[in-house]
DNA sequence: ATCCTCCCCTAC
DNA sequence: TAAGGTAGGGGAGGAT
């Protein structure tokens, strides 16, 4: 197979010593042309080596000058960066950052301009560490600060010991199983199984549907004089796996691609009587088998998925490919009472779909429906966990906890002003207003898209830069493939995930815990071509200047679109 | 003030 | 083995 390399070449690194010089041995072969320009900064005449391996980039206002610093760093042996880049330079030196060059440079070597003068006063290489612009403490701190509340809980659960440990016992046939670096298909084969990408791409085109049904009543529906109804399928995935299966009825069942003890594969959905064992959507097998072992794991049968949903299109704001939001002025269920006839229409609704399809939705789960009266809202989310409220994810549950904020009931004794000071002004009001029952976002019948993005994190593990090359091409026409339906661009962006060490994703050629690094451009000209997309992300990527063996995930996105219809201005 | 850019976060 | 994608809201902080 074109593209394909000898087993040996994945065999993870045995130590972060032997990776050390590895990285360095490759960074060399990757830069060979760029080895001239190292040699730059570097002074005609030496009159010592202190700084002999210091390469310096200087940022913001200094003192000295950066002029006075380059003079002092060559003079000695060192090298001078004008710009910075992650694989040359090894000092910063600063005397302020913004939190967001913070941000980018946390793991960078920060120092004071005391650092070069006192060094050379000395006549010797002082430790840059006692002149590290933020004290040991507070560095250390923030790095924990950001490797922690960066990463959902279980990527940060294991050590890289015990990892590398596990690495180094799994059968060597696992290490040669394709990945992007071998499989010549890898984006589309990839793409063919991942559910999150099915997820996504059917909501993309339900919202179509959605839109095209052109319900411009929709639109202008009181916030504050309406019901909403909110229909969703009951596990969907497993409830389609086991509509044709009446022998499991009663058994606990999940969805998933394997099937095996200990697995890191994902449970994409469970029944009801799985989720009595604690089980939960997007836990991993290996977890959901030790809480329920006699669980039943079927496969995934995404084209069923997609004929349910394309032949009973939700009506209006299409959630998901097994959900929607229906929104109704009063007075469409007057008269009467509106409680009464609006429970009519969900019934009927409900009725519907499980004819079509032989699953149940619910608006009140499992399998059930409920008009929720404002006035008996209140006590109900007093005691719900914060958790619960939508737009309350892993991150904001653990920053109110911070702030011992655990119910709705504690959410309500804080004031507005308290929230938005805590959370920013949308988030602070978004919390006042939940949990108070208050939701008046209109629902999204119809709107423009702003970006087009494709991006893979699973399965990358590259050898050589041909290969990011005809990654980053494949990537490029998915991109173009869907740009083709809707607008042009105007801007692209090449994204990335990169671990700091040896590979320890807990999950089985997963991302593991990486740094995100991004880069945009903006084209003169917008483009839907996959030429173009791909030589742009391709110049970009090389801006990175990153180890093609650490990358882990890559991303490309198009935004500002318009539409090539109308005046392409 | 208001934008823009570079992120982070959330949901399915 | 295993398939950790994606659009859009929003915040921080600099540019205009
Ligand atoms: N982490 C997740 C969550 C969901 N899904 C998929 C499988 C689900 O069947 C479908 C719909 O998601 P829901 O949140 O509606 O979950 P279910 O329909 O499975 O269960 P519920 O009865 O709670 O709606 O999306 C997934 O693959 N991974
Ligand atoms: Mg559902
Ligand atoms: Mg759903």
């Amino acid at each position: 197979m074109p593209g394909s390399v000898g087993r040996e070449s994945y065999l993870p690194p045995r130590d972060f010593g032997e990776y050390v010089v590895c990285k360095r041995r490759k960074l060399a072969e990757q830069q060979q042309d760029e080895l001239a320009a190292l040699t730059k900064g570097v002074a005609t005449q030496c009159l010592s080596s202190i700084f002999r391996g210091v390469a310096i980039y200087a940022t913001g206002y200094i003192e000295p000058s950066a002029v006075k610093l380059r003079e002092l760093v060559c003079l000695h042996g060192g090298r001078y960066e004008q710009y910075y880049n992650r694989s040359r330079v090894t000092h910063i030196v600063a005397t302020t950052l913004t939190s967001a060059k913070f941000r980018q440079w946390r793991h960078a070597k920060i120092v004071r301009p005391a650092w070069i003068v006192d060094s050379v006063r000395k006549g010797r290489l002082l430790a840059w560490s006692h002149y590290c612009l933020y004290n040991a403490r507070e560095y250390t701190d923030e790095r924990a600060f950001w490797q922690k509340s960066r990463s959902p809980p279980q990527e940060r659960a294991r050590t890289i010991a015990k990892d590398a440990a596990e690495e180094a016992c799994r059968p060597t046939s696992m290490r040669s199983l394709p990945t992007s670096a071998t499989d010549e298909n890898f984006v589309a084969n990839y793409y063919a199984s991942s559910r999150l990408h099915h997820l996504s791409s059917w909501k993309a085109e339900l919202r179509d549907i959605c839109a095209k049904l052109e319900l411009s009543h929709a639109a202008n529906v009181d916030t504050r004089r309406r019901v909403v109804m909110h229909i969703d399928m009951d596990c969907f995935f497993t409830s389609v796996a086991v509509r044709d299966r009446p022998e499991l009825a009663g058994c606990p069942v999940g969805i998933s691609h394997s099937t095996v003890t200990g697995s890191s594969s994902d449970l994409a959905s469970c029944n009801y009587e799985a989720r009595a064992y604690g089980l939960k959507n997007g836990m991993r097998v290996g977890e959901a088998l030790k809480k329920c072992p006699h669980l039943v794991l079927l496969p995934y049968e995404f084209a069923q998925y997609k004929a349910i949903f394309a032949e009973y299109a939700a009506q209006i704001q299409a959630v998901s490919c097994d959900e929607a939001l229906l929104g109704f002025p009063l007075d469409r269920f007057l008269p009467g009472d509106i409680a009464e006839n609006a429970q009519r229409m969900a019934r009927e609704i409900r009725d519907k779909i499980h004819a079509a399809t032989r699953c149940t939705a619910s608006q009140a789960k499992p399998n059930g429906q409920h008009f929720l009266n404002p006035a008996e809202a209140q006590p109900v989310l007093d005691r719900l966990p914060v958790k619960r409220l939508p737009g309350v994810g892993w991150s904001l549950d653990k920053r109110l906890k911070d702030k011992h904020i655990e119910t709705g009931g504690d959410l309500r004794k804080i004031a507005l002003n308290t929230l938005q000071c805590w959370f920013g002004t949308s988030t602070g009001q978004m919390l006042y207003s939940f949990a108070r029952g208050i939701d008046e976002r209109p629902l999204q019948t119809t709107s423009n898209r702003q970006s087009i993005s494709t991006n893979v994190s699973w399965g990358v593990r590259f050898v050589h830069t041909h290969q990011v090359e005809k990654f980053i091409g494949e990537l490029a026409e998915e991109v173009a493939r869907r740009t083709v339906k809707e607008g042009v661009v105007g801007r692209m962006i090449v994204y990335k995930r990169k671990p700091d060490a040896v590979d320890h994703a807990y999950k089985v050629f997963g991302h593991g815990d990486c740094d995100i690094l991004q880069q945009g451009h903006m084209l003169s000209t917008a483009t839907q071509e996959a030429g173009v997309i791909k030589e742009t992300s391709w110049r970009l990527f090389g801006q990175m200047n990153l180890l093609v063996a650490d990358v882990r995930g890559i991303g490309i996105q198009l935004l500002k679109l318009a539409s090539i219809n109308k005046d392409s201005g």
